[in-house]
DNA sequence: AATTAAATTTGATATATATCAAATGAAATA
DNA sequence: TATTTCATTTGATATATATCAAATTTAATT
């Protein structure tokens, strides 16, 4: 799953439409470092000869379940999710947006076979980060290791927000919630994937949705 | 909540019994360094001087809602938890043994109020370490900053289990979970506490409790 | 040891949401 | 445009757990 995910404005005019704006290092790294914290020249060099851009289509599976998922997306434009199948049931666990950083976490952080699949929900430009790069330049830069470091105490934060909702809050509280961090979200991401990240059924979701709101 | 809260050894007897080592700077942090990441030699001259050993009573509160809580307590020995109140009600959040780490992470890491309480639940030797002093060990020292982002990411993957937990597992399997990571936990903590912190109520808990197991 | 207070257990009932099943609507493809 | 496929809605019923209430057990205090 992972990392972060704030409340920012989005890419996209109307619905699926999205803008694809000519994506360069130079300025996915400047994303990075207005939504995070800035770097030195130094480091985002090595960030830049060291990264891939890639640009993908929706559908796009970037992690299978079972693979060593050792990269790190920043999404410059685009919507992802990281589910996992339960029973055979597709999870969401996570979505990221523009300016998200998203991994496969236990796969990524525990260096072991991902439970995840990370799947592209729109077309994407995404920047990806492999860990070996992103290890040494936490080793060379006290500022890189700061920016892991926000991102990740992020992510634990909101992570933290929604346990505390999924303990106490009936399913048309979660949803309007989730509505109000990220108002577009029905119009990017499918009620199925939806109604799972809430940790509820699809046909309740649907219930909350036409009563009332 | 939280700083992580890794599977170790107790450092209790038989229930109740504590034992109250004589706690020493030294020792306490050749355990932090054993237990994540070693530290240089000045990192941790700094660290035992702008720090303090607390020894508390069971039932001391550590931190009180609307406080700034801008230290973070490592448990040398006993146990603590984090709470909130929501709707006046007492609801566990996280819980703290031996060698974890434990603060207000919203207020910590947000510079708010808190919304949580800190309690002491068995007599406990601690290691507060105020946030300016963790912030200034961040900035010079890469071992310090790389302490911070282990303890953050433990906690990030742990709340991450435990959002899977809540979301398709039942009280009864929420309970053993808890027991496979936690065997001594029922000794240590009321059962009020664990139901919360499971997000079940305490009649339900006892039910499970006494069916089976 | 006796008394009070707190923690836990046990019981009866209510309820939100899941599950199963089918209908409708929207989008993709021929 | 017709046809197939996929997404969403609507309905009927089942179920796990909450809630309310009280009994019992354990611990704390006098």
């Amino acid at each position: 799953m992972l990392l972060t995910w704030p409340n920012h404005v989005s890419n996209t005019n109307i619905a699926g439409t999205v803008k694809t704006p000519k994506m360069t290092y130079e300025k996915i790294i400047r994303n990075i470092e207005s939504n995070y914290t800035s770097l030195p020249t130094e480091c985002k060099f090595e960030l830049k000869i060291n990264s891939k851009i890639l640009t993908l289509d929706k559908e796009t599976i970037l992690v299978k379940e079972g693979q060593y998922a050792d990269k790190t997306y920043f999404v410059a434009s685009g919507c992802i999710r990281a589910y996992y199948l339960k029973d055979g049931k597709d999870v969401t666990d996570w979505f990221a947006f523009e300016n998200d950083f998203i991994n496969s976490i236990n796969s990524y952080f525990q260096n072991i076979p991902s439970p995840h699949y990370i799947e592209v929900l729109e077309p994407c430009i995404l920047l990806e980060i492999p860990r070996d790069t992103a290890n040494r330049l936490s080793k060379d830069f006290i500022e890189f290791e700061r920016l892991e470091k926000t991102v990740i105490t992020k992510t634990m934060l909101q992570l933290q927000q929604r346990i505390v909702s999924m303990q106490f809050e009936n399913a048309q509280q979660k949803y309007q919630n989730l509505l109000k961090a990220r108002p577009d979200i029905t119009e990017r991401v499918q009620l199925t994937h939806i109604a799972s990240f809430l940790g509820i059924t699809l046909e309740t979701l649907s219930r909350i949705r036409s009563i009332k709101n």
